[in-house]
DNA sequence: CGACCTCTTGAATGAACTCAACAAAAGTGG
DNA sequence: CCACTTTTGTTGAGTTCATTCAAGAGGTCG
């Protein structure tokens, strides 16, 4: 956790205190939840090893994944304005997760400066990349939103020290298909395409990008 | 500024303080831009009156509307991360303008909790808001995506004491169809359909919402 | 091995798009 | 203040891309 909340320098003294605030990991199986939509704000997560699920439940009862979350990545940001967790946040896989009170990380912050520069940076690039989703998904084809998804995936597995170019996808094609405002069968057909196309080749769930500039000008260009 | 900023108690002087930081007001005309794309960040912005467009242009030089902003809210909280603004945003109207330099602004928010707890809020809050955005511009219709963004303008303006069923457009079709992934075309013959339900009651940039509660029964239901 | 769930494939439908033309409003200069 | 230009908004017809609906294949786990 410490690696998650500051690259930036914090002197080793401020570092335990932030190491006292983190409560034990905990391992959780899939399907296990992290915290129901609709519950009350308290904490926010670190996931340290495998993938989460957010989904929220909308007005008429349908699901919506809002989004997928990479070790090295922090959950539940987004619950502090509304004071509830604003998602129901699942395991996809077996997965290990360090949790923070979010009380004691803010009192934190006041005395350590660096502490909350970092996590305003953090909160920040959640806004930056969610409105960057959004242009994404608004003028783009079904191919472009899919390609960019692998796209996207591959960079956050990069940062992190796993290889960019082959992963696997913990998530369901339906997962995918829901994050993107797509459908099931649609992103089905899109990854044989991909595959005949010579830019990725897939096997179930068990991915690599063959071609990561030929998706890269998928996106870019004109025809999806 | 003081009122957008902190509605949680905070001390007399604190207030002070922090109005010792807010720069002089700045009146801009009809397309003036308080910051372009790419620029280095410094400040963020409050507006006091008239209405902002935030837009960024993709790889190929296509424009999306990321958000507008009404009076009340704030605007460059997404810059923070990347340490540079990720939009132009430009005055739809004649608009006035608050400026506040951020270093500033978090270091004051080390000796003033308070503060640190409302500005980590409104980061947040535009991260809700985002997902919910991005959730609404999924699954659904092009009437329901229009539906939607009425109403949210209408709960915005409701929100900081103007009318809720009365208001201009500051934006053009062009702008809210990019906004939401449309195109100007579907726009205009989607408020025309909405006037002709008598949902609405558009001439040219002025509307009034007819039958709000219409227009949410759309939003939840299964045809758009 | 059988039941269940996920994934894939095919054919037909439909919603929003593109392209094109026109109308109206706003801005400009004499 | 009016004619002219430019921008913005509206309307129509045809097309396309992703969807829906339906069925079958493949994988997983008791």
């Amino acid at each position: 956790m410490s690696q998650i909340c500051l690259p930036l320098g914090i002197a080793k003294t401020d570092v335990e205190l932030l190491e006292n605030l983190i409560q034990s990991s905990e391992t959780l199986q899939v399907n296990d939840a992290i915290f129901q939509q609709g519950e009350r704000f308290s904490k926010v997560y670190a996931v340290k090893s495998g993938t989460f699920k957010s989904s929220r439940i909308d007005g008429q009862g349908n699901e919506h994944v809002t989004a997928f979350h990479l070790p090295g990545e922090l959950i539940g940001l987004d619950g502090i304005y509304p004071d509830t967790y604003s998602s129901t946040t699942i395991a996809l896989d077996t997965a290990v997760l360090c949790s923070m009170d979010y009380d004691e990380l803010t009192q934190l912050c006041t005395s350590i400066p660096a502490l909350q520069r970092q996590l305003l940076r953090l909160l920040s690039r959640d806004i930056y990349e969610s409105y960057k989703a959004n242009a994404e998904n608004a003028d783009h084809t079904a191919a472009q939103k899919l390609a960019s998804f692998l796209n996207n995936l591959s960079t956050r597995y990069e940062l992190r020290g796993y290889s960019a170019l082959s992963f696997n996808l913990a998530m369901s094609r339906q997962d995918i298909a829901s994050h993107l405002g797509l459908t099931p069968e649609t992103v089905s057909r899109l990854l044989k395409r991909f595959k005949h196309d010579g830019l990725i080749d897939i096997e179930n769930r068990h991915i690599e990008l063959k071609d990561a500039g030929g998706l890269n000008a998928l996106i870019a260009c004109a025809n999806g």
